[in-house]
DNA sequence: TATTGTTATACTCTATAACTATA
DNA sequence: TATAGTTATAGAGTATAACAATA
């Protein structure tokens, strides 16, 4: 093995969650104080993936289909996604973020992103290209890794 | 505002939950089955924390003083953490981590380091000296972040 | 007969309120 | 009188089991 390799994985385990710790904590303030954490981690995974039926949903969130059924029936009630029965197999359902669901993703997402930069900008230009380009070669690492 | 910083928030944004995933998912998996989330989060606080009284432990995890009892009663029940009265204020308690959860804590580390390594291991010692310095950036920035 | 989703019920986790001991 | 921690009680969130509808 490198031995620039284990160096490198320890970096990462002590930076990534103290980064990420700032951005869940930005995104919970401004998603809507009566959403819960999963109602929120729903949209944005039903953001990405149009139609998704209950169980791929219940899948992401790592939740059984029962737990999952009673939060779709509050994020219905609240409109920000809709539950139609599938026209290709009608024990399932197709489940799609609403425009007021995108909406308030995109008002979160927003928030968190001024926050960030507020935090960047002192960096120099360099600095923060420097950052932009280890962040591509670790979303090409990482992006196939995390389906799983 | 630079016009670097912007673009290096975004991908701040959709990288650093990338990769958070994988770390979560693969300590969850080697912490042991029947211990919970928090009660793993409060053995990382007290292996940095030594001495810690149980307002700070609760403060660090987000939980309320009942809560947070009732899980030490657990931790120490498992002899993963030991609780005695302060000898100052006798009021408070000292928490501390033991050897066994020194132990524990080690061996997720370890096999989670292990992975990342593996994940690491086909990029160029370049580029994985040119994240650790990126790393290195972000961490000045962030870790008085995320106290708050 | 198997699969998708839902309903019924029970349990775990967490919080608020009340209490004890120390400062 | 205020503070640190604990105990008692109640509410949210989640799971397992049983059920209905479709394949």
């Amino acid at each position: 093995m490198s031995e620039t390799t284990a160096p490198c994985a320890s970096d990462l385990l002590e930076v990534i969650p103290l980064i990420f710790r700032t951005i869940r904590a930005e995104m919970r303030q401004r998603r809507g104080a009566d959403l819960s954490i999963p109602q929120f981690r729903s949209l944005i995974f039903l953001s990405r993936q149009p139609r998704a039926s209950l169980n791929e949903l219940a899948g992401y969130l790592g939740l059984t289909a029962p737990t999952t059924c009673k939060l779709v029936d509050d994020l219905v009630a609240r409109q920000l996604v809709t539950r139609a029965p599938s026209t290709l197999d009608r024990r399932k359902i197709e489940l799609e973020i609403t425009p007021r669901g995108v909406d308030l993703l995109a008002a979160a997402r927003q928030g968190t992103l001024e926050q960030l930069s507020s935090l960047l900008e002192p960096l120099s230009a360099e600095e923060k290209t420097h950052i932009s380009r280890s962040l591509a070669l670790l979303r090409q690492i990482f992006a196939h890794e995390s389906q799983k």
